[in-house]
DNA sequence: CCTATAGTGTCGAAAAGTGGAAAAAAGTGG
DNA sequence: CCACTTTTTTCCACTTTTCGACACTATAGG
């Protein structure tokens, strides 16, 4: 399970490094081999490539006549980029993928169990905010009335 | 699989460079043999030569008295044109074809499993807005309720 | 305070992308 | 039917980008 929030910068060539803590994990989970695509929130997702795989799989079986399932798949599958950890633990984000998601020099990795969530921090810090202000006024789901934290 | 979005430029006479990461695949798969048509979004769909047979000989076997299917059969073999790589890794996009798609200068190609897109970039990020924006008013279909990203 | 490890940036070689020119082919009109 | 024009295709050369290696800087731990 990947869990936490690590500032991470990105350089000129948008290259990132992965937190050292990370790193081993990735390794033995997918030899180093990673697939970043993007998500409706616009930020990153960042997955071991056989999560991705599997994840993939169920995108594909998806109703192919519904428009909704029609989109996410052109889209999460359209964006999603093979990359490799290189030899100092760096994996390079794709131009195209900075722009969707407004990566600048600063950004935030946040772990998410099987992925990675990676955003721009400014635009982190304000959808965090936003969210946290709205939650009084929405009514929430059974399951998580009855969840202490 | 053919995965990920990359942005291409198309030069005077409407060659576009297929990225290096889908040569080897396409030469193996096709000897560099492609098929290009159109699609009902108003963008270019890209085949390997074999999986485009494949998926006309569907289309042609489609009951031919039935409206749509004539004319989804009528507009996607109608436009269906076989291309070739050239040496330096490009194809020809005929003047119909990027007609069609308003394809200008810069475009933008999206693997989508068995097949590409090609985009006109503007045309894309706008449609793309437009489907993340919605999404949310929209309903789900169970399948895509129970799906954790 | 020193050492080890992680992080960041720079440089050079190699590969890829781009455009143009020349050759070939096709089309047009006399 | 031939000559001329226009388009298409192939080939080559130049420019740009990418990738890998390395070195320097910063940080944390001993």
């Amino acid at each position: 399970m990947f869990r936490g929030a690590t500032k991470v910068t990105l350089d000129a060539k948008g290259r990132m490094a992965i937190p050292t803590r990370y790193r081993e994990r990735l390794a033995s989970r997918c030899d180093g081999q990673i697939v970043v695509t993007v998500d409706k929130d616009y930020c990153l997702l960042v997955y071991p490539l056989p999560d991705w795989e599997e994840l993939e799989r169920k995108l594909i079986r998806l109703p192919s006549m519904n428009k909704v399932a029609r989109r996410i798949q052109r889209i999460m599958v359209g964006y999603a980029t093979e990359v490799e950890l290189d030899a100092s633990g760096r994996i390079l984000v794709s131009r195209e993928l900075r722009d969707f998601a407004g990566l600048e020099k600063q950004a935030i990795l946040i772990g998410q169990g099987n992925k990675f969530e990676l955003w721009d921090e400014e635009r982190w810090v304000e959808k965090r905010d936003a969210w946290l202000g709205e939650e009084e006024e929405m009514s929430l789901p059974a399951e998580l009335e009855s969840l202490s934290f």
